[in-house]
DNA sequence: CCAGAACTACGATGGCTGTCAAACTTTGAT
DNA sequence: ATCAAAGTTTGACAGCCATCGTAGTTCTGG
């Protein structure tokens, strides 16, 4: 089955805040969070734009999954990648909106000189 | 004079997200931003709790306020340190507060068996 | 003027982590 | 059956950074 291949998710009730800040911090992995946010729906992992090989991708992925951020699962050869943002946000209200806003104020005009 | 000895403090146009993330992502530096946020009035750096030598907190002092989180003034020999909690807000609108708060539910119950 | 307090500056070090290439697995199409 | 596509896994490596001890600087109090 699918299901096999799909890796664990924490529950909600165990995301830390340093797991999420650690998740955050990374350019990278932040591209991935805001992607997946502007988004209408779901993405695979090779429909990121992203300035890193596939296997540093795959790293990046399973440090948000880890981290609580996102929820994956298979779709044939592809896996998917959802956004918990409700989840996320009741344990940590706000956070996952201001980092993600934050994010588009620095790519933006926001960035300096 | 005093002001000779006050190192630095960036414009608030010219922090980046990415410098706030990474003095936000180390505990003790969370710490010290939470325990400035409680405090009545402003905190010279040994009046602070933390886990570590005074050289590393010097360290992350100077990381904390390079990033443009608090800003640093001397008076006598002590070094007093103030949040600058406003102008970081006009520039990411509730972050500050949003990691402050995960901070405390994360240090309060919220902490997982 | 001197001792102590309060920090800072300077190396040095150890661990973590972001990165890649290569090999492997599973799925889908021909 | 075969082959390509999509990701993962593993192993290796380089760079960064939190940490400390020691030495140095500036202020305060006797």
């Amino acid at each position: 089955m699918d299901a096999d291949r799909i890796p664990p998710h924490p529950d909600v009730r165990t995301i830390t805040l340093q797991q999420v800040l650690d998740a955050l911090v990374d350019p990278v992995r932040r591209s991935i969070v805001t992607q997946l946010r502007d988004a209408p729906a779901d993405l695979r992992c090779g429909g990121f734009d992203l300035p890193v090989s596939t296997s540093t991708a795959t790293h990046h992925f399973r440090v948000l999954r880890e981290a609580g951020l996102i929820r994956q699962y298979y779709v044939g050869a592809s896996r998917m990648n959802t956004l918990r943002s409700d989840e996320v946000d009741e344990v940590f209200p706000g956070l996952l909106d201001a980092v993600v806003a934050a994010d588009r104020a620095s790519s933006r005009g926001g960035a300096p000189v």
